[in-house]
DNA sequence: TTGTACGCGTTATCAC
DNA sequence: GTGATAACGCGTACAA
C-alpha cells in the first residue's frame, strides 16, 4: 500500500510480471532477443501499473540524458519559435525534450557561460542558431566537451554532420533577378551588420547578381543596418538621400525592410509605385504591413527539424539534407517600372 | 590516467581533498556546519579538478530534477519569447534549465499528451501560458501528478501560489478612458474569440468602461476576431460597414489592430485622422507599422520571472507579486476629435 | 564536525 | 533467452 504513493519502478514491474528487472529493461529497450510471451507478460504488467521509466535514472546509467539544447542569441522572435517548432517536430514521440538557452553574443563571458551550462546539464546535443552558430570557438567547445552539436547557418560553416545550411547567396540572387525583371536598375541594398555571416552572404549574393546583370552598385547604394527596425530606418534614410534615388531597395531582413517602408511613407513616397521593396525571412511582419511585402522565405522550421534529427540520430545523418533552398514570396511591395 | 577521460566525480574530489564524499556534498549544498578550513580544502580540490556535480545523479537521489517546463499554445511569438526570457531571468545562476513544450489546445489528445510528457520528464514544475492556462483540467492534471505549476492569466484563475495574473479588465478600462478623453464616443471593439478568458476580460473591461462614461455599445460596434491579423481584417470590415462609423476602434490584440489598420487604409481612411486605433500587447508589430500604434503594454517578462520564482521557491511566493499592472503606451494611432 | 553504508531507478556484464 | 550483480554519481540516516 505504501507503494501506491510512489511511481512504480522497474522492480515493481519485474515482480508483477514474475521476471527479472533486466528482462523488463530489455522490453523497454526493444531488445530483439526475447520470447514473445515473456514480452507480452511484461507489457501487461507495465500497463497494469501504468509504469513510466524514470529518465533521471536512465540518464545516470547511460551517462547521457535526453535533452537537446537550443543555443541562440535571439535573431528574431519568430525565427526562434519556428526553430523550436521544428525541433519539436523531430522529437515528437521520442523521449527527448528541448531545453532553450538564450545567450548574449556580446558578453565576453559567453563561452564560459555556455561551458558552465553544458558541463552542468550534460546535454545530448545542442542546436546552434545564427549568428552564434558562426562562432567557431563555440563549436570547438562542444567538441571538447563531447557534446553533440549542429550549427544552422547560411554558409558552409562546418562539416556536413554538424551543419544545416541555407543558401542565402543564391536566394538573394534570385530576388535581384526578380527586381531586374520588373525593370529596376538602380537598386539599393540595406545589408546586415558586419560580423554576421548571413549579412556577408546576402551582401555578396546581391553584388554578384547585380554584376551578372551588368548593373552598377555604387557605394551610396549600400547602407548597413543591424537587423533591427530602427536601423532599417536609418539605413533607408541614407539610401534615399542619394541622387538619383534608388527605385528599389533590397533589405537583408524584413524588420529593416519595414523600417525602409516607414521612411518612404514619411518622405511621401508611395510603395511600391515610387519605391519597390524586398525583404528577407518572411517573418509575420512582412505579411502584416501595408503593402504586404515581397520577401525571401527561409525554410527555417524544416531546417531545424533536420538539424535535430541529425543530432538525435547521427547515423541517419546522410539521409538528412544539409542544404535547404529559400524561395521568393511575391506580394505587393514591388512594382514594374519602365526602363529609365 | 584512465580517470582523466571521464568527468571527475564527487569521489575524486573527496580523495583529492582528503575528506569523505559526504563532506564534499555538504560543501556543494552549503551546509553551515563545516569548519572553514575543511571547506576551503574541498573548494580547492573542486577548482583543481574542475569538478561539476552531475545533475542526473542529483536528480535521481533527490527524486526531483531541475527542469522547469513551459507549456504554451501561443500564436504570438514575441510573447512566448518574452516569457522564456523572463524565466531565464529567474533561473540565471541556479541549476535550473528551461524546457519548452508547445501544445495544441485544439487537439483532443492534448491532455493525454501533456500527461505523457509530465510523467516522462518528471519536471520540477511547469509554467502555463494563456490560453491553455485557462484549462482547469490541465491544472488538475498537474496536481494529480504532483507536478508544481503556475498559471499565467488575465484573471483570478487559481489560488495565489499557482497564479500570476494581469488585470486586463482594468487595463482596457484605462484605454477606453484615454479614447474618451480624446473626444471619442462611438468606439468599436474587436474582441478575441469566445473561450479565451483574456477575450472575456477585455470585452467586459471595455463594456464596463463605456458604461461608466455613459456611452452606448450597440451590437454592431462589437466584432469578434480570433487574435489573428486576418480575423482583424474581417472584424474591422464589419465594424466599418456600420453607420455611422466608429471614430475609434479598440482591438483586443495588436495583430487584429494591425488588421484593422489594413482595412482602414484600403477603404481610404486615414489613421488616426479618420479612425483612431488602440491595440493590446505592445508586440513589436505595434511599433513597426505606420502609424506607430498606441497599445496596452503587458509586463509579460516580469510576470514570467515572478511565475518561475514561485515555482522554484514556493516558500518565498508571498514575496512575489501575483498581480501585475499593464499600462498604456501612447504612440500615433489616436487623434483627438471634436465632440460630435 | 565528519565518515560509513545504503538507497535512488536504471542499464551493462557475464554467467547460466 | 534470462537473471544475479555491479555500476552510474549523489544525498541522507545514523554512527562516530
Amino acid at each position: 500500500m505504501a507503494k501506491s504513493e510512489r511511481q512504480p519502478t522497474i522492480n515493481d514491474v519485474a515482480r508483477v510480471a514474475g521476471v527479472s528487472k533486466k528482462t523488463v529493461s530489455r522490453v523497454i529497450n526493444r531488445s530483439p532477443l526475447l520470447k514473445a510471451d515473456t514480452r507480452e507478460k511484461v507489457e501487461a504488467a507495465i500497463r497494469e501499473l501504468a509504469y513510466v521509466p524514470n529518465p533521471q535514472a536512465r540518464a545516470l546509467a547511460l551517462r547521457r540524458n535526453f535533452l537537446i539544447g537550443l543555443l541562440h542569441d535571439n535573431p528574431n522572435a519568430q525565427t526562434v519559435l519556428n526553430v523550436q517548432e521544428g525541433v519539436l517536430d523531430a522529437i515528437r514521440d521520442t523521449d527527448f525534450a528541448l531545453v532553450v538557452r538564450p545567450v548574449d553574443r556580446h558578453s565576453p563571458r559567453m563561452l564560459d557561460d555556455i561551458r558552465d551550462f553544458l558541463e552542468k546539464q550534460r546535454l545530448f546535443g545542442v542546436l546552434i542558431l545564427p549568428p552564434v552558430s558562426e562562432n567557431d570557438a563555440l563549436a570547438a567547445l562542444c567538441r571538447e566537451l563531447g557534446c553533440g552539436y549542429v550549427r544552422m547557418g547560411s554558409a558552409q560553416l562546418d562539416q556536413g554532420e554538424n551543419l544545416v545550411m541555407s543558401n542565402d547567396r543564391d536566394a538573394v540572387g534570385r530576388a535581384v533577378d526578380y527586381l531586374v525583371e520588373q525593370g529596376h536598375q538602380r537598386i539599393g541594398l540595406i545589408c546586415g551588420p558586419d560580423g554576421f555571416r548571413s549579412a556577408l552572404e546576402r551582401r555578396e549574393g546581391f553584388k554578384a547578381a547585380m554584376k551578372r546583370h551588368g548593373l552598377d552598385v555604387p557605394a551610396e547604394m549600400i547602407a548597413e543596418g543591424s537587423y533591427t527596425f530602427e536601423s532599417g530606418i536609418a539605413a533607408a534614410e541614407r539610401l534615399l538621400a542619394a541622387s538619383p534615388r534608388p527605385t528599389a531597395i533590397f533589405a537583408s531582413n524584413d524588420e529593416m525592410a519595414a523600417g525602409a517602408l516607414h521612411v518612404a511613407r514619411r518622405e511621401g513616397m508611395a510603395v511600391p509605385d515610387d519605391l519597390s521593396l524586398v525583404g528577407f525571412d518572411d517573418s509575420p511582419i512582412a505579411a502584416h504591413i501595408w503593402p504586404p511585402m515581397t520577401t525571401v522565405r527561409w525554410p527555417i522550421r524544416a531546417m531545424a527539424k533536420a538539424a535535430a534529427m541529425k543530432l538525435i540520430d547521427p547515423l541517419e545523418a546522410g539521409a538528412q539534407p544539409s542544404q535547404f533552398l529559400s524561395d521568393l514570396v511575391e506580394r505587393s511591395s514591388v512594382a514594374r517600372i519602365e526602363g529609365a
